[in-house]
DNA sequence: AACCGATTCTGACAGTCCGTCAGATAGCTG
DNA sequence: CAGCTATCTGACGGACTGTCAGAATCGGTT
């Protein structure tokens, strides 16, 4: 019995001998060094192929190809094309912090510090999907096609940006000061819609290029957007 | 000589006699009652299927089989499965109007009128997303990863909006009121990240309910912040 | 250095889908 | 009903999927 390595990846890090779930065959044996480079060759592979092909076309026996292996030694590791995709969008999940670091170590009381936190945070969501933007293409779609497991590793993934945000506009509302969105709304519904846009102009600035509007302005906008939701508007300020 | 029928949905209107392009065989005829028949049901099927299974998993002898005809059938309408999504999808090109319509008419000047305009727009976001959420998603998902054909029509499919919202904003803007976004800022850069926020928020709806965010206070929100930049901010009003 | 057991890989196969013919079928006209 | 044309489909070669059983490789042992 082989065990397969699916689930592993899915947590890399202590629960590697969670259950049993053999899959295959016999024997409930921890990966060894050999097998894990395999693994890791495999997904390299997919995370390039990915980037090129579209996701529809993309195959198993193509990434075996690619890593010049058999497409059996594909399916040892992963049940289909969508595990492997899905443990390739989970190794993002690690860089999380990046984000919602930004938010945190910001003072959005004091509004120049408000303003560069928000033009940071923008750049950085440009950054982020520009170096990952064929993975999250994916979770993306698959998160929204009602893929539990994609829906998961996309709410880890923004959960931390998310919380930062809401937890920087409930800290900073404050009854004297005008500007803010209505008193009544959500926070984390705020903080929820600030993300959305963020992720999404992010993950549509070629397009958006290609339409004439540069990224230094969606940019700007986007900080200045994000910045008034959190932030709230100074009485005087605009043209 | 068959003629393809695939580039005719493009543009169902006027130029269906386009260039020959003449794909399988002879003859450069066009399509009679039946055949306009037997398309459209399997378009109706892809346009179901694509609600159920995963677009990665919509496969061209299940539209056929659903539809109680042929494989054959199908490649004699269209060349692969992604055209006739793509077909489907230029269908939604029609209903573009809706949501620019919201804008236009609207007098973003009027405080209160702004306020209600945002809210409807937010809203016919939503319901339009709701209804068509399959095959929107699909649109994503191809035009980010590139493909002309379907960025040209996500183009075509919020243009209209984004314009409208651009010319707007660029109409209220006006010096002596304070609280827009920085005077510096493209009117469409601007109207281009709101309309992202709209779009990708709807998109996600499902997502950030199951996540206990609920879709009113969402729409509150986008409507505050299409209101802000759109019409800018009061020197008082929050708590 | 030759051997052994465990680990890892792969050739080969049955099943399904793709995409394309040539030819069968259905509809219209006289 | 004959004849013509538009439309549909059976059937095929080729590719991808997913699964074996067995081959190749590795680490350690004598």
């Amino acid at each position: 019995m082989v065990r397969k390595l699916d689930d592993m990846s899915l947590a890399e890090s202590a629960q590697a001998a969670v259950g049993p779930r053999e899959v295959r065959a016999a024997s409930g044996r921890l990966a060894g060094t050999r097998a894990l480079a395999t693994r890791a060759r495999l997904l390299d592979c997919t995370r390039q192929l990915l980037a090129g092909r579209s996701y529809r076309d993309l195959t198993a026996i193509e990434i075996a190809r690619e890593c010049g292996t058999s497409p059996a030694t594909f399916y040892q590791y992963f049940p289909d094309v969508e595990s492997a995709v899905l443990t390739v969008a989970a190794e993002l999940a690690g860089h999380r912090g990046e984000l919602s670091e930004i938010v945190r170590s910001a003072n959005w009381r004091d509004r120049t510090a408000a303003e560069t936190a928000a033009r940071d945070l923008a750049r950085a969501f440009m950054d982020f999907w520009g170096r990952h933007r064929s993975v999250l293409r994916v979770i993306d779609l698959s998160s929204a096609e009602g893929d539990m497991r994609f829906r998961t590793l996309r709410t880890e993934l923004l959960n931390d940006v998310t919380n930062a945000l809401a937890e920087a506009i409930a800290d900073v509302r404050d009854p004297r000061r005008p500007g803010h969105l209505g008193p009544g709304t959500d926070p984390m519904a705020v903080a929820a819609v600030l993300v959305s846009m963020l992720a999404h102009v992010a993950s549509h600035r070629e397009g958006l290029e290609t339409w004439g509007i540069a990224s230094a302005d969606t940019e700007a906008v986007m900080a200045d957007i994000v910045c008034e939701a959190v932030a709230g508007r100074p009485s005087r300020r605009g043209s």
